[in-house]
DNA sequence: TCCTGAATTTAGACTCATCTAAATATAAGG
DNA sequence: CCTTATATTTAGATGAGTCTAAATTCAGGA
């Protein structure tokens, strides 16, 4: 149970630099001034506190080289991200804010978020492990229950699998995804895929043709997949 | 349906002096300064801030002799005091948050309340007019429903009536009064008024001598009741 | 009316988080 | 190996909100 030790502005700095390692491998002074909305120099001027930080770092820095986060760290962006995918599921299932719109009042509310409420959610919740967008909601401890999951693009053409997590934030995105049906636990077939990040042709469901989209690969790679059973048996060595 | 356009620190000052206006009649330097936790200059400061706003004054400073909200001031403190109480009454229907800790959760949570979560939040209650406290809610438009009430220092002995309302936020203070059964919609009665703000004895509920509690004058000062109807009728000129 | 104590305001400094402009480091290609 | 485009960092400024210490104003009593 770590005390959040830090401001709403230092928490989203952590969250960030955590998720970057998860979604790109690094963390950049420039893709954090990106996802955070101000410029490379404010950025800079935060990891340098952060690295500083008088209980212990909270980061490691290597100049020109990017930043990572201590174990410190990693407490302290993992409760952001527990406290933000509690909030989402919260506000879907209890108070019915549509799934495009959860991700930017989670944002908000899951810097205020006491450690009591945090209990009382989860609890009414049943202890959910993920969130509206198939996202794994950590653990009070910090712990991740690990999924086996591969990306829509990497699936094999005549592959079908349930669409377990989608892993982007943006509510129109979200909202046109909806819009073709490609929803969680909903089950899609590969019909086709183009070579080099191109076009993927999915069907939805168990419907017809007109079930049929096509999908750019930069959205595509943003659907993960939980292999249907007879799918992973079959992938078994 | 006022936009909030100020910071946090700046609707907190709003919201107290609207408060201290309800409660004291006024507000001063020093009051806002004790209700704030911060020192009297600050209040100064901010004070200036507020009244210089570049979208036209929040507050009127009348030098060395407090401060009142102008209209604008008026409908930002009501929107907090609405996001407040709704959060309030929410947390205790649907998360089961005691009584006594939903004041200091709904502190940090009005603020970050946007518009669309208000409305949820307010449908899903049936758009109540009173938070778990007795205190009013405003409407979406600022609007307070009128309530007839009376301290229960001021009501003569032998009196019967209906607590409607606590004034009071402070949790210990509150659990002690539920301690005593002393709790909303319960019915009292006063055996006795020491003059001068004294001690004040009720019987609560219909229960027997074990039901009766002697209460300081600060404390019963606190406490509003409704009154009973045969006495309400006994009151009518 | 004057004096004194308390409340209030002014003056000046500090922290946090941001910015712009300028300097510097890195990596990639000729 | 040098050059250049781009990323990063440094330097210095700003605004919000707070503080302490000192000056000022008010109000009540002699």
């Amino acid at each position: 149970m770590p005390l959040s030790p830090a401001s709403v502005a230092e928490q989203e700095y952590l969250k960030q630099i955590y998720l970057l390692h998860e979604d790109e491998g690094r963390a950049t002074t420039q893709m954090l001034a990106d996802r955070l909305g101000v410029k490379p120099p404010s950025v800079t001027a935060m990891i340098k506190r952060l690295a500083e930080d008088e209980d212990g770092p909270l980061v490691r820095h290597m100049p020109y080289h990017g930043v990572d986060l201590t174990e410190r760290g990693v407490a302290v962006a993992l409760e952001m991200l527990r406290h933000h995918r509690l909030i989402e599921l919260f506000l879907s299932e209890l108070l019915g804010v549509p799934w495009d719109r959860v991700h930017e009042e989670a944002d908000r509310l899951e810097h205020v978020l006491s450690e009591d409420l945090e209990e009382r959610i989860a609890t009414k919740l049943g202890n959910p492990t993920v969130d509206p967008h198939g996202d794994p909601i950590p653990s009070r401890e910090g712990v991740i229950m690990p999924r086996e999951m591969v990306r829509l693009t990497e699936l094999p053409v005549g592959a079908t699998g349930v669409i377990s997590r989608i892993d982007q934030q943006e509510g129109p995105v979200l909202q046109y995804l909806a819009s073709l049906g490609l929803i969680l636990e909903e089950t899609v077939t590969v019909q086709s895929i183009a070579p080099f990040g191109g076009v993927v042709t999915v069907r939805v469901g168990m419907g017809g043709p007109d079930s049929v989209h096509a999908l750019g690969g930069d959205l595509a790679k943003h659907i993960l997949i939980a292999l249907a059973c007879d799918e992973a048996e079959g992938s078994r060595r």
